[in-house]
DNA sequence: CCGACAAGTTGCCTTCGACAACCAATCCGG
DNA sequence: CCGGATTGGTTGTCGAAGGCAACTTGTCGG
């Protein structure tokens, strides 16, 4: 039992790391798509293009955060063009928030250079390393789930 | 390579989503550990209780954040008594940053309660699957350094 | 029709980090 | 030995981000 909890220290450290890193290169990522936009506005934008349109509130269970925060990042997506909103046939007081046909191009256009970037640091990384990462993360994060 | 893209896309998805719950997680933890304590101390504290003494520059350096932020939370840990200072031999203006035993000890006894927490959730995981982890979120720091 | 409720919005506060200007001690070339 | 250049660290100011709570509005159920 002590390698274990030798082994969540360990994991602690590495994600006190990521969280201060990750913070950076989304805010990077953020601006390449455009000038403008804030980071925490771009995790938003990929969650859309990824699982298509979905309500604001949707989006507050998933990320576990505050709704009056997406509803602010919500907003600058809208005036920022990246996204539009139009009514929920299934609820008339929502709305769905979807993903405009310019910042699709953009989010492509951004993807294309992470990939290059990434490629050689990664390179050593076989596609089954990157798949298990992928799903070993997701399991992490559904025990963080509350 | 197109499937080599969605794994990538499938990793921002759940960073994005690690990223936010991460935060919350964190702050709560150095709550436990002292009712002033904020989050990105915590992630400090527990660096230096891994590796050691060290000088802040050095901190700096691997979280990869700005000076100024790091001399405030050193700050904040020295005035709630949870780390102590003395003059690094090495380089008489460089001063070096310890765990103090109290605060040694409540992260001993928060450690132990984050185990119990996690235990059920990852019960399925065998320790190769978290040594495994850990590994290659340890490789992915690296990929990210600049 | 009316009260309960859910979706969003907004204001206020704290945490957080970037940037820059700044002090102090040390190192180094002459 | 001296005077800049460098490095360690502090501080002030700003924008990003989220938590909390009060509020508006449209919808649903009795």
């Amino acid at each position: 039992m002590s390698q274990r909890d030798d082994l969540m220290g360990g994991l602690e450290g590495e994600f006190g790391v990521l969280l201060h890193r990750l913070r950076r290169v989304v805010a990077d990522r953020a601006r390449a798509v455009h000038p403008d936009l804030t980071g925490a506005s771009y995790l938003l934008l990929g969650h859309l293009l990824e699982h298509g349109p979905m309500r604001s509130s949707c989006l507050v269970e998933t990320f576990g955060v505050d709704k009056g925060a997406v509803s602010r990042q919500v907003r600058q997506l809208l005036d920022l063009g990246l996204v539009e909103r139009r009514p929920d046939p299934e609820d008339g007081r929502a709305q769905l928030v979807a993903v405009s046909e310019s910042a699709r191009e953009a989010l492509v256009e951004v993807s294309g250079q992470r990939r290059k970037l990434l490629a050689d640091r990664l390179s050593d990384w076989t596609e089954d390393d990157l798949r298990g990462f992928v799903s070993v993360l997701g399991r992490y994060n559904a025990a963080l789930a509350d």
